[in-house]
DNA sequence: ATGATGTGCAACTCTGGAGTTGCAGTCGGT
DNA sequence: ACCGACTGCAACTCCAGAGTTGCACATCAT
């Protein structure tokens, strides 16, 4: 039974143009009128996106007057790196115990 | 520019009944007839799923008389566990250095 | 040899989500 | 006050993929 945070994490994650959103934020914070003018997508997509990552915590807003720039935040990521590495040595973990019987030890 | 790994690695792990079929084979190998038993959908859809895990690397088949059984993998989870770590980190790093910068430092 | 079980392939339906366009509202600058 | 730029909401199209059914093939046991 699965954490249910992971699932839409990897369902947003799971997407290339929200990783070229990313990239884009990686570099400096902006605000998705700036982000349609680099990527060949419209302002409405890049909005839908941008909500998308926010809902997972991938992205922050902040506003800045009338426009709202948003910031790569890379607590969640991390986190859900940490989830995965456990649950890929627990599957490892799991496969070694049986080769140790297997092999008498 | 997103290592072209990550992305069908995502697009794995972002499908509920893929993680009750790595749930379920984390318990032990099993056939695409043995775990359409357990889970509520046929064994073809399984069969569609466990295509998409080897794929990916999550998963290994193991030929068992006429039956093949399948294996989770923890490596492939892992090496995305660090890249996922890597590039939060990263974007973090970024945030601390403006942060500094912001403060005079 | 034959029936039963397990696998593989193909065609089909159907829903979710990515993308679009269009319009209304909001806020800053001159 | 007015104009331009940015945001937000809604309705629509379109396609990938999740799931199904049906059938053919292979393999083990009796």
């Amino acid at each position: 039974m699965i954490s249910d945070t992971l699932l839409p994490m990897f369902a947003a994650l799971a997407d290339e143009t929200r990783w070229s959103i990313l990239a884009a934020l990686g570099e400096g914070d902006a605000s998705a009128s700036a982000l349609a003018g680099r990527l060949p997508v419209s302002r409405q997509a890049i909005a839908k996106h941008l909500a998308v990552l926010q809902e997972v915590g991938l992205v922050e807003p902040v506003r800045v007057g009338r426009e709202v720039r948003f910031r790569v935040v890379g607590a969640e990521l991390s986190a859900t790196a940490a989830k995965l590495d456990a649950i890929g040595r627990d599957w490892d973990r799991r496969l070694a115990a049986i080769k140790e019987i297997a092999e008498g030890l």
